[in-house]
DNA sequence: TTGTAGGCGTTATCAG
DNA sequence: CTGATAACGCCTACAA
């Protein structure tokens, strides 16, 4: 039994007899023998990993993000390194340099990297999907979520519900997702002919700390908003509690809604009011993306899309905001109230 | 310039002059020159990777310790591999092995993997750090939870609340955790002289689904619980959630705690008493400890290590079990009531 | 202090 | 259809 027979039985490539195939891998089965990917690695040039870039951020979004790229990637075999926890474009370059040579492709799921970064670090010929980030030029595929068009119909569904004093939670500056959705909340009140004023633009950071820091705020305003529109929903779970602790009900008082609807948004208390896409189907959306282009070897048309999302009403905003004793559905909600 | 003394520079292993070193590391980095992993994994056989075994589960607690691990790993230099959902054996099985020649250690998480699937299925010189999993022998080293003394400290501490009526939600079955959690629960209850009932432990998860299932069939019974304690975070968030749409008062009528004290419990209405260990330093010391194995050729001897968990006591179970109106704490808490 | 050569375990290309 | 052999890019003795 010579090494390249072994070798045409695993790839299944060469010309080899079935009966000889069974019988390698059967004797490879009974001494544990497993192919060497370091020495496949360096003969084919290809890794079967794919590397994934996060944010600092953390939350549920992410890990289900994860989730996603996770199942869609193994289904071809892939693997998936992932390095987190970086923001500052230092810590950037170090984790696309240390992932070189390491992976055949990228998925990159930081809001507020630049191109050149990428390009500077990242061999030029390794396909890089662009997820929730910012897109320069047109170098890279990438897939972003309709923040605008979100963050756009949710303002307005608190406004077609009666509000008029709409506070809005910021993300982090900078990142590219949060500016879009401020954007969208703005269009909106303009559309409905009100101002935006700034003193409603409230700072947050996509976190929960934020969130309630945030609301903090708004309650020592001497008007105060009927309704608060946390730009993700880690930031909504913070006001959620800060209004909570205050003693405002939710939505009798105030209304609150989120950004991503991630998988805890129905279990809150009230139910979270969100928008956004199916997020392990985002995942996996990206990874098939980046496995099509690898398989292609990057030598398609770059495009960017940008995926619908769908707004979920709960009961966080189930009351209009002229009937500040709360709607039906919200009563029923609270019979002990 | 010879190839050898470009390998020096890099390692700085062998004998080189600083000169020529900074000569070839500033000429390495206009080339964009870096060294190729696979060709050093071959011959080092070092992959600088540490590979991650995750379940089927997900919420907040796993990104968590993904977080530690990363960061941990990434001082000392070492890359990521992650694999998730897997639960029955054969999938980790099939994940061990594509791991294998991948990676110098693994962290495995799965809670009910058996030892020998491990034995049988990855190189046994290299070491491997099993996370809340179920100890066989003592092949491996191992890290866990106080799951025993947290549900125990917990329980005493409803039972000190003047709570008689401890309904419990459990985990998975087969998942050691949820297992040690149960038996905590039990020891306690058995302390303060009263029966485990079989009809108070009920089915659940660890998700936010079952746990709201657990709650509507607690809700169904014609004597109710006056505490509820939920075997994981995850499943008492669907617990609080079944509970206000069934119009229960968390904590006058009901007190809810959990296990894990992930983050956002303290954010939850009302905030969520709940047992743990920090996550981040969780994952974080299992990696070291990983890394140090690795650095020790696994030479050193196993150990088993039990961490201490701390009890927070927050809002859900701040009212005393003879005062159903409500402490005047919760009250405090909800003025508009 | 630097250059040279053997080998790590594959795959791929030829002969047989 | 199977067996031999030259890369792949690096590390590490050893020679210069």
């Amino acid at each position: 039994m010579s090494i390249g027979t072994v070798s045409r039985a695993f790839n299944g490539n060469g010309p080899i007899r079935e009966a000889t195939r069974q019988r390698v891998l059967t004797t490879a089965e009974a001494l544990r023998y497993v192919p060497n990917s370091a020495a496949r690695t360096l003969i084919t040039r290809r890794t079967m990993t794919i590397g994934v870039l996060l944010p600092d951020l953390y939350g549920e979004f992410f890990s289900e993000v994860i989730r996603g790229i996770d199942t869609a990637a193994r289904r071809l075999q892939y693997h998936l390194l992932v390095s987190s926890s970086h923001n500052d474009t230092e810590e950037i370059r170090a984790a696309l340099r240390a992932m070189r040579g390491r992976v055949d492709g990228l998925i990159v799921m930081s809001p507020n990297i630049e191109a050149r970064t990428l390009e500077a670090n990242f061999p030029p010929h390794l396909p890089i999907v662009l997820l929730n980030c910012r897109v320069e030029g047109g170098a890279y595929d990438s897939i972003n979520v309709d923040n605008f068009g979100g963050a756009h119909s949710m303002t307005r569904h608190l406004l077609d519900a009666g509000h008029r004093r709409i506070a809005f939670v910021r993300g982090p500056r900078e990142n590219y997702d949060a500016e879009e959705r401020l954007r969208g909340y703005r269009a909106a009140l303009i559309e409905y002919g009100l101002e935006c004023c700034p003193e409603w633009e409230v700072t947050g950071d996509f976190t929960e700390a934020g969130g309630e820091r945030a609301a903090s705020e708004l309650l020592n305003r001497h008007t105060r908003p009927s309704a608060v529109f946390a730009s993700n929903d880690s930031t909504a779970i913070g006001v959620l509690s800060a209004l909570r602790a205050a003693g405002s009900r939710v939505p009798e008082d105030v209304a609150v809604a989120g950004f991503d609807d991630i998988p805890v948004a129905r279990y809150l208390t009230p139910p979270l009011t969100s928008v956004g896409v199916s997020i392990t189907g985002l995942g996996g959306f990206a990874t098939d993306k980046l496995l099509r282009a690898i398989a292609e070897r990057n030598e398609h048309a770059k495009q960017n899309e940008i995926l619908p999302v769908r707004l979920t009403v709960r009961d966080s905003t189930a009351a209009r905001a002229d009937e500040p004793q709360g709607s039906l559905r919200s009563r029923l909600s609270h019979p002990a109230a």
